[in-house]
This record gives structure tokens, sequence and C-alpha cells, in this order.
DNA sequence: GCAAATATAATGTTATTACATTTGATGTAA
DNA sequence: TTACATCAAATGTAATAACATTATATTTGC
């Protein structure tokens, strides 16, 4: 369906102003399906970044800082996820010794077990997408996004 | 600047992976930009939505469900939002006399002066992304994202 | 070396979000 | 009509987000 029809808004003033409300519109409709996948795992979206973040560097630690500038909604308080994810013992936090004001975190094996979990989960949304678009469309609608960041 | 870059990932496992993240990096640094054109106004990105779905249908009223049905985001409190902007004089609220169970709201004209303003920023905000894509690009963009949701 | 500036994480606070529940009105079927 | 289901909005709530502030540690300029 057209954002349009979507959202029920029949005219845009210009390509730009139709493109900045579907692009949040598409968007909250991805985070949304994200958000229930994960919520039988108990995870947020956010907690879910992080994750893969600390992943993404295994068995390298990731200092807070590092995932504040890495996480996709830059607003979060990145201590706070990270204090979550040490409750459920999905990542550990331990004192940098280079430099006593940051903090490395690591993820454990159990986070570790979890997003691999979760990669079948998430496995299973792309080829939802798949059906919808081809991967060369996949990619250009990435490339168009990277040159409105531009 | 590619996602990769942006976030510091040097590979996704296939297109549609690449997107999602894509997606909601750049639908946030989207909404953050806006967030902060709205600022000196007072108003968050919600209420600015709700106050142009109002205008969208002025002099006609809209129900607090039609409000919940259309707003970008489905889950914030269209009942709450409508508070806060009768509270600033930016809407009315009024019973509908058809059905006691809903609520008719229309924006004031200080709401619509408001958006007026308002529009001013937001054409400013469009000619920098015009500088990025083309009339063209930005069109493909919003049918590609049309598709996504499909 | 030392004071000031900066960096890093944690914490405080208020508003908002994401639901669940409640209150009241309307529709519907016996 | 009278239950009963459904619908619309409001309200309760716990968690989270959006900042501002604080507490330490490090860096920089003198």
């Amino acid at each position: 369906m057209s954002i349009e029809t979507d959202i029920k808004q029949p005219t845009f003033r210009n390509p730009y102003h139709r493109l900045i409300v579907n692009l949040m519109f598409t968007s909250n409709w991805v985070a949304n399906a994200q958000m229930h996948l994960l919520k039988p795992y108990d995870l947020t979206l956010q907690q879910y970044n992080v994750l893969r973040i600390l992943r993404g560097q295994y068995p390298n630690p990731v200092k807070v800082s590092d995932i504040t500038e890495r996480m996709l909604d830059k607003m979060s308080n990145a201590s706070r996820l990270v204090d979550k994810l040490v409750l459920k013992k999905l990542v550990q936090r331990t004192e940098c010794p280079s430099d006593r004001r940051a903090v490395d975190v690591v993820i454990t094996s159990k986070g570790l077990d979890l997003l691999k979990k979760l990669d079948v989960v998430q496995a299973d949304y792309e080829v939802e997408l798949n059906n919808k678009l081809t991967d060369e469309e996949a990619l250009q609608l990435s490339q168009l996004l990277d040159r409105l960041r531009r």
C-alpha cells in the first residue's frame, strides 16, 4: 500500500515531504515487528543492538562510550542499557586497565547463545522482506538512504 | 557516508540485514533533526504529527480513534497527546454528538498559526534534502519503502 | 607540577512510551 | 427489554527516553 493510503493523507507538498513521512512510518513499522520478535526473549530493541555491537568485537571489549557512538539511537543511555544486560548476565563489565574512567564491556557466552537463537528468528524475518524486494532493490534502497544522510 | 562507516560495522549478513539497520539508523537521524527543529516551539514530533493530521481535515473534527489510526507511531497514546495540545490551546476537544463514546478534536487558530510558522522551518529542511537526492530519487526511495511494507 | 579544561560513566529527574485495565456508551442477539 | 459483547477514550503502571548534572580520571597549557 502506498504511504498515502497507509496514513490516509491524500497529498504531500513535495517528494521530500513524502519521503520524510514515509521513512519514519516505515521505520516504525519495522521497529515494531522487530520488537515483537524480541519480546519472547525479554530483550528490547536497544538491548539487542548493544549485544550485536559487542558480538561484532568479541572477544575484544568495547567501551561504553564506543557503544554510545555506534548505537542506532544515540540518545539512549548506554550505561543503563549495559546495567540491564549485566543483570541478565548477558554481558560482563570490567574497569578498563589503561583508563580508569572507561569501562570495558564484553558479551558473555550466555549472551552469544541468545544472539545465536535470535539469528534464526531474524533470518526468518529477512526472508519475508525477500518476498517484497529483490536483493538489488534492497541494496539500492540502502544506497539511497546512505545518500540521504550525506 | 555508507551505513557501514556510520555505525562502524564492516559487514552485514545480506542486503536485507543491511537494509533493516540502515532504515532504523536513517529514520532516527531524520527524527533527531526534526525534533531539534521543533524544540524551540516546544512541540514533540508526535504532537506535531497530530497537529498536521488535524490540519488535514480542518475545519472538520477528527476523532481520537482516527488520530491513533493515522499516527506514524501507533503505540503513542493519542488521548494523552491531545491532552497536552489542549493545555497549550492548540486544539479543542468536544464530545462527538452522534456517539457519546467518541471525542471530536479540532485544531484551533493558534494551532494553525503555529503550523504555518513550522511550514517554513520544514521547507528549509526539505531544501537540504534536495541537495542530496533529486526529486526522482526521493520518489523512487518512497516507492521502495512502500513496497517493503506490502 | 598544577590548575583548568576535557573526557567518561553514572545518576537524577521529568516526560513519554508501551502496554493493561477501567469506565462508560453502543451494538446485537435472544 | 436485557444480557453480553464490542467499542472509544481515559487512566494506571512500570519501563524507557531525553536530557542535565555529578563524580572521577585524564589531558593540556602554563
